[in-house]
DNA sequence: TCGTAGATGTCGTGT
DNA sequence: ACACGACGTCTACGA
């Protein structure tokens, strides 16, 4: 194993404790933290939090998730977003207050505070959390800028990209340009079926653009989406924009399953039992 | 600590594993979900995501929460939100395959699938989540909204809201009313400091309800939030639309600076000694 | 630090 | 199911 240089071990594996006192919690914390460990503690608690809004939580069987970034999570049993949390940059701190475990992060600017006070703690961990957190996505906005500018004419023929997040006095325009006319066109892009929010930046750029050039009426509107709801159609329609249907690529190859992990290393823990399928597909 | 009613527990309490095989982690993870117990896994894994759009992340130390709801989330060591996910109501499958353990969680409408790759599990736990998940939360738009109804005066001297949600073709207008001449105003709520999109959407609302009138000078519209940005105001000035400086009350005393715990908990904590409050500073 | 817009946004609500 | 808008949105990128 390459982890193997004799020298301290990176990561010294998970930390686990159960049922633990606050005070035995309170010790795994520190060092938790100082190890740069990510830290869940499973318990039942009460949340607090006061800044931006305020909060309140009642007791209840929960997971906190401390990461050394500074975030804090607390999740329920349902629901993808955590019921409370804190921002990264946070700090997080411990102690024992009147017979309970009291986990503080807080931060400033904006000024605010969670309190996650646990009443009994029945788990803890400290997780050494490594590795890349670099993530490839495709099929962003991005990519369909990208189409535009390799294939304008998908857009329209005759369309020429003249810039990228131009400037404009309403902000900045994915993608402005020419018709084959020479009229200046502002296009807008979408990667999902977009609503009435995106027909009105769309003109607020066509606006601004169209007072710099002091002529309501030269400056095209070009919402680019795969597909828009009806009331936005007929904003588009009321404000004389347009509207082409596109949809940002998903990947260059599209996406083969066979991925490269196939002569991966492993071979040690798991067992090579083959039929080992469990309720899939 | 004193959880000694060593009888059976209602809920029998957390499940974990150190380094277990995957067919170990396999039978765990089934026994978990059938006791609706939420599920974290951490270990060396890739993680493969395809739908809405699609990503790929290279393998690493990672944590992977799944929820009894079907939520599924996959952290690292950094950032609050998951690096990837699934949300609630998808379906979680698990199988070997090549010696690994994957996690599949698949659902349909949209069509998506995360595929988590274990190539070596440090640790299992399985966690019976329980208790409230409502949670109360002031300084939100509903509360300023209650405050413009009470208070309209506030607004401005003589403004009388006629109707909430009233619809229009461009969509929901907060509040609608009359201000002490008998002309409309479209008045529009931020919880905090806006930008141009808040304004946008105020001038779509008035826009819509000038169309239903015919009369495009006859109505108002008024942006009610803390604060807006140079650019917004800008906008504002441009459009003929008017700003209300007015923030959501934080809480029923809606006191600020007045936060600090005095008196919040209990009285005896005080305390100052680093010798309860411990991890860092 | 602030402003601006994208996001596999997520989440609630109404139709 | 879809549309629409709020959210303690979060996050990346620029000025």
């Amino acid at each position: 194993m390459d982890r193997g240089t004799d020298a301290d071990p990176p990561t010294p594996g998970p930390t686990t404790l159960h049922a633990p006192t606050h005070r035995e919690t309170l010790w795994a914390l520190e060092e938790a933290f100082g190890e740069g460990a990510l830290v869940t503690v499973f318990g039942r608690c009460t949340v607090e939090y006061e800044g931006r809004a305020a909060s309140s939580l009642g007791p209840g069987d929960r997971l906190l998730i401390l990461k050394p970034d500074g975030s804090a999570l607390v999740h329920t049993d349902e629901n993808q977003s955590p019921v409370n949390w804190q921002p990264p940059g946070s700090e997080h701190r411990a102690a024992v207050r009147d017979g309970r475990l009291r986990v503080r992060s807080t931060r400033e600017n904006p000024d605010e505070r969670l309190d996650v006070r646990f009443e009994r703690v029945h788990q803890f961990s400290g997780l050494p959390v490594t590795g890349g957190r670099s993530l490839e996505v495709t099929g962003s906005e991005a990519d369909l800028k990208r189409r535009v500018l390799e294939r304008p004419d998908l857009v329209e023929a005759g369309f020429t990209p003249l810039a990228t997040e131009r400037e404009s006095a309403a902000g900045p325009i994915d993608v402005y340009g020419e018709d084959a006319e020479g009229t200046p066109v502002v296009v807008e892009l979408k990667r999902k079926r977009v609503g009435p929010d995106a027909v009105g930046q769309l003109k607020r750029y066509v606006e601004a653009v169209s007072r710099e050039r002091a002529d309501d009426r030269s400056v095209r509107g070009l919402l680019v989406a795969p597909s828009v709801t009806d009331r936005a159609r007929a904003m588009l329609e009321h404000d004389g924009l347009e509207f082409v249907a596109m949809a940002p690529p998903v990947s260059e190859e599209s996406a083969e399953s066979a991925e490269s992990d196939s002569s991966s290393d492993s071979g040690e823990s798991s067992d090579p039992s083959p039929s080992s399928a469990e309720s899939d597909d």
